[in-house]
RNA sequence: AGGGGCGUCGCCAAGCGGUAAGGCACCGGAUUUUGAUUCCGGCAUUCCCAGGUUCGAUCCCUGGCGCCCCUGCCA
């Protein structure tokens, strides 16, 4: 697998490796990018996916990808082997470079060795109640642990017995000998392993004491001699103590350099609250179409292409932001615009009767696949007597800035003829309209204007009757009411929650040349949007499509959408 | 006086002392058998505020203000 070109604009990081590489602190860039497989991957991976190999790819380096697996309690198979679909998925090759943290427990038990025996970490007793009290607050300084003077003897004995499975889970710890006054928490001893008997997706039952973050990210990097680890935020204050290891350990260190995560508008991103949705079954699973993670887009019908270009815009930066949707739609339509065939659709059908079309006749016109690209070749559509316009595209009074059906209107078929609206037929107990009765105009058909006949303003998309296909077309829309959940102070997100975030429509229709599609194929249902075959329930007597997005609607955004 | 960050157009974001790139959004207009696409044009005398240094400051200094992160044996 080649690995795309991703353009990269210039940020504050591609500064820092240009000096570094000018002054000689480097040859080459080795970046990583480092998930925990404790969950599905989404969009703000893939920013940092996007980052991490387009640097490497940029400075002609490497990337690797490596699980930060130190948490077995949270950490699952699935989400490893879901983790590399989607890497892949998003455009991008690790090559023989995929690495875990646990490959490396023995070399890190080693560096916890070395730390006793340099006198700067120390077995603790504490539970995790008195941790927490000896730790001190944000505005007072912690108070040394009472094991805190250990000798390096029995240390190191208590640290080979711990590994050794001598005592119970939670009951001691491994902690650094740094200065339990540090106006930086993080520096105040924090814990560097501690016991815990739990199945590791890797390592099975091989370890009872597992390295914390703070023990094995800075390492791994480290190991793989990783020049530029890049991390969110978040972990800016993590830096000393990264700092602080490598220096301990006289290990090769990288350098650490932090960006701001991801925020995108209508949506949430943390793995927790995905999870929550989840769980709590508001969305059918990871790969809803709804969510923002990896799989839920690919089965949305958004492209890797499309992600990789929303990467490459938002930009890479410290501020916290939070990036408006339309970006993201723009990306994807302006990939789908280029490389989806046209097609065309009826959502919600209202029958149309052609007066004086005869009966049991049927033609087919050919019609473009692309507007701009022959090369994608055409199509037969179709045509009758009897079709089905979308429900939309009439008004029973409509204004005059409305150039679709209304009694008496003329509007062009697309790709057919011109035909006028002579009759509205409603049902007599509701006044639903349920037919149009409509007469065609034989000069006009697949495009075709008589000298002097005047040009229609409106063209609508249409089925033939006979000919149509049912399907099923899931429309999608944001997840949540609100932009940004996190400036409804005290609020939760949940109670944002769309309730319109997903319309099943059970009774559309989509032209014949539909049903060979494949499970991802994707397409322009022309005036309405782009739509995709659901990967996952589309079926060869059932279709399901689902509405990647809509297209721009200019009309709608005129009538104040 | 707890520590660490951030503050350039509605949302992102370049900019690194020489007089405010770009994208999205928005607003016009042209083309169009998708009210789509495409195409033209508009959109920060101003860079959180106040002082200072300088011939000149968004970029340097000082002082404010606002927002985010940090007290897991999570990552």
């Amino acid at each position: 697998m080649s690995q795309p070109t991703v353009q990269l604009a210039a940020n504050f990081i591609r500064n820092i490796i240009d000096e570094d590489l000018a002054s000689g602190k480097h040859q080459s860039v080795i970046t990583r990018f480092p998930p925990e497989p404790n969950g599905y991957l989404h969009i703000g991976h893939a920013k940092s996916i996007c980052l991490n190999f387009g640097l490497a790819a940029h400075y002609q380096g490497r990337c690797h990808l490596r699980f930060d697996d130190t948490n077995p309690v949270k950490e699952e198979q699935e989400y490893i082997d879901a983790i590399k679909t989607d890497v892949r998925w998003l455009g991008f090759d690790w090559g023989e470079h995929e690495y875990h943290a646990s490959d490396y427990f023995e070399t890190l038990y080693g560096y916890a060795e070395k730390l006793v025996e340099k006198g700067l970490a120390y077995v603790c007793d504490l539970s995790p109640e008195e941790m927490r009290e000896y730790r001190g607050t944000l505005t007072e300084p912690g108070r040394d642990s009472p094991y805190r003077s250990r000798s390096r003897e029995e240390n190191l004995d208590l640290l080979r017995r711990m590994r050794a499975g001598e005592f119970a889970d939670g009951s001691r710890v491994l902690r650094a000998r740094i200065d339990m006054a540090s106006a930086n928490v993080n520096l105040r001893d924090p814990v560097l392993y501690r016991i815990l008997r739990a199945t590791h997706p890797r390592t099975g039952t091989a370890w009872c004491i597992y390295p914390m973050y703070d023990f094995a990210h800075g390492q791994s990097d480290s190991i793989e001699r990783i020049t530029h680890s890049l991390c969110t935020l978040e972990f800016q204050d993590h830096r000393p103590l990264y700092d602080w290891l490598c220096e301990a350990l006289e290990i090769y260190h990288p350098r650490q350099i932090e960006f701001s995560r991801l925020n995108l508008t209508y949506t949430v991103m943390s793995k927790r609250r995905l999870l929550e949705l989840v769980n709590e079954k508001h969305v059918s699973g990871w790969d809803d179409p709804r969510m923002p993670t990896l799989s839920g887009m690919r089965r949305r019908g958004f492209t890797a292409s499309a992600i990789r270009t929303f990467c490459e815009r938002i930009g890479i930066g410290k501020s916290d932001s939070v990036i408006d949707l339309s970006v993201l739609e723009d990306c994807v339509r302006e990939d789908l615009d280029q490389t989806a065939p046209r097609a065309m659709g009826v959502l919600r059908p209202l029958k149309v009767t052609l007066t004086n079309y005869p009966e049991g006749q049927s033609e087919e016109f050919t019609a473009a696949s692309h507007p701009k690209d022959p090369a994608m070749g055409t199509r037969a559509i179709p045509f009758s007597r009897d079709l089905y316009v979308d429900r939309d595209d009439f008004m029973d009074d409509p204004p005059s800035k409305f150039f679709r059906l209304g009694p008496g209107r003329e509007v062009r078929l697309r790709y057919g003829y011109i035909i006028r609206c002579d009759e509205v037929i409603k049902d007599r107990a509701s006044g639903e309209v349920i037919e149009l009765r409509c007469s065609y105009d034989p000069e006009t058909g697949g495009g075709a204007l008589p000298e002097g006949r005047k040009k229609v303003k409106g063209i609508i998309h249409w089925v033939s009757a006979a000919h149509a296909v049912p399907v099923e077309v899931r429309l999608y829309d944001r997840l949540l009411r609100v932009a940004d959940p996190s400036a409804e102070k005290g609020r939760d997100y949940r109670e944002f929650l769309n309730d319109a975030s997903l319309e099943v429509l059970s009774q559309a229709l989509v032209e014949p040349s539909l049903v060979e599609a494949a499970p991802g194929a994707a397409f322009q249902f022309e005036r309405l949007g782009y739509f995709c075959v659901d990967s996952k329930d589309s079926r060869p007597g059932r279709m399901v499509f689902n509405r990647s997005v809509t297209l721009r609607d200019t009309w709608a955004k005129m009538v104040g959408d």
